[in-house]
DNA sequence: CAACAAATAGCACGAACGGTCGTATATGTC
DNA sequence: GACATATACGACCGTTCGTGCTATTTGTTG
């Protein structure tokens, strides 16, 4: 029921993976606006029309659980903001892409609850275990993959010499978790407008003369 | 018990005071690194040494608990930041200092789990409620409090004309929530270092000619 | 010291939690 | 059609949650 368009193909065997992946589609969605912590067995069970017991079978754990939902998540996040903003060819205009990527991703509103990382990082920071771990890798995973865009862009001369890309990319992450805490709070898109505003400023202000110009988004 | 030098003059009348005192400070603090919702009254009960009862009788329910915890939060917050930060004259030095004046807060681990309206609008921002409200409008307060510093630096001069006193207060903000975000997670000073030299960076570069340099903190 | 009110503790409740177990029902294979 | 297996279900366990109700302790006052 939460696939939207299931692949009529794969219809013989195996229908609990399909259950399965309903499971943590679900259970990432609601994660992101309630807290995995705060996504029961009994109220994801009730949602999806399944059993808690049924449900619980698939993981064995409650950790496991979330521990397959942080995977789902950055399935989603790496299809919705990595993929799409990689597909801009590497240079200042790739980091632009990559930034615009994640804005787009919040406005859409891929996970009901703003980034689902971001919910879950604060859930989990003074939480140690392997839920933390994996969360905190997911994270440091997207910071390092926009430092990197920084460093080919800077490899390919857009960027004035000098530049932190480590400091730049830090910089760029807190801009855009900034805009989904505004995005989330109240609702309304100042929080990412703003964002994009200061992102651009700040990537003009580092981009060498023969650097071309950023596109409007 | 938590009070490490409680003023022996209040000692006669009003024990009830200073125990709800105690469990107010102990709560907040709690609540910075695990959220208000999993400081379970019996958690914090036994933390105290009181019944869970007794504790409970102070309060009535749990969320008004957790409104006196909010308040607690920003009595603290107010002493620790606002307060020492507005003792600079206004201008661009307010505006530095009511920066530093965050991270430092931040360094010194006033709350074990960072910045408590941080961790508290991360939890309550997707469930409507008195809780969320009161969190929410705590924090704006913080905002509006640097958003006016800034227009009393550009009303002092300070501030080159043509600058965005509101937009500038959301970019300050977010690199402190950054510096926040990083202290938690890896627990070093990177992060707030980082956030220091980007805001004395976006600062210098809205300095009007005739503004004082800032000091090195 | 008795009396009184405030503060705290003891105890029990219903609900929800994560988790276990035995059983029923589909599904694919022969 | 019969069988083995994957999948899902319902009932139940022990624990903890927030929250009442009642007793007991504590400090103040006449």
């Amino acid at each position: 029921m939460a696939q939207a368009a299931a692949p009529p193909t794969d219809r013989r065997r195996l229908r609990g993976d399909r259950t399965r992946q309903a499971i943590v589609s679900q259970a990432s969605k609601l994660a992101s606006a309630e807290g995995l912590e705060a996504v029961s067995l009994q109220r994801l069970a009730s949602e999806l029309g399944i059993s808690k017991s049924g449900l619980f079978a698939h993981f064995g754990s409650k950790e496991e659980l979330q521990l397959a939902t942080v995977e789902e998540a950055a399935r989603v996040f790496t299809d919705e903001v990595l993929r799409p903003g990689l597909r801009t060819p590497s240079g200042l205009g790739r980091v632009w892409a990559l930034c615009n990527a994640f804005l787009s991703y919040l406005k859409r509103g891929v996970f009901p609850g703003g980034c689902f990382f971001e919910a879950a990082v604060a859930e989990f920071d003074s939480r140690p275990g392997p839920v933390r771990d994996a969360v905190v890798a997911k994270r440091g995973y997207w910071v390092s993959s926009l430092a990197r865009a920084i460093r080919a862009a800077a490899a390919a001369g857009d960027v004035q010499p000098g530049v932190d890309a480590e400091q730049l990319a830090w910089e760029l992450r807190c801009l855009l978790v900034g805009a989904n805490g505004s995005f989330v709070v109240d609702g309304e898109n100042t929080g990412i407008e703003r964002a994009r505003r200061a992102i651009r400023d700040r990537l003009e202000r580092i981009a060498s003369p023969s650097a071309p110009r950023l596109p409007s988004r």
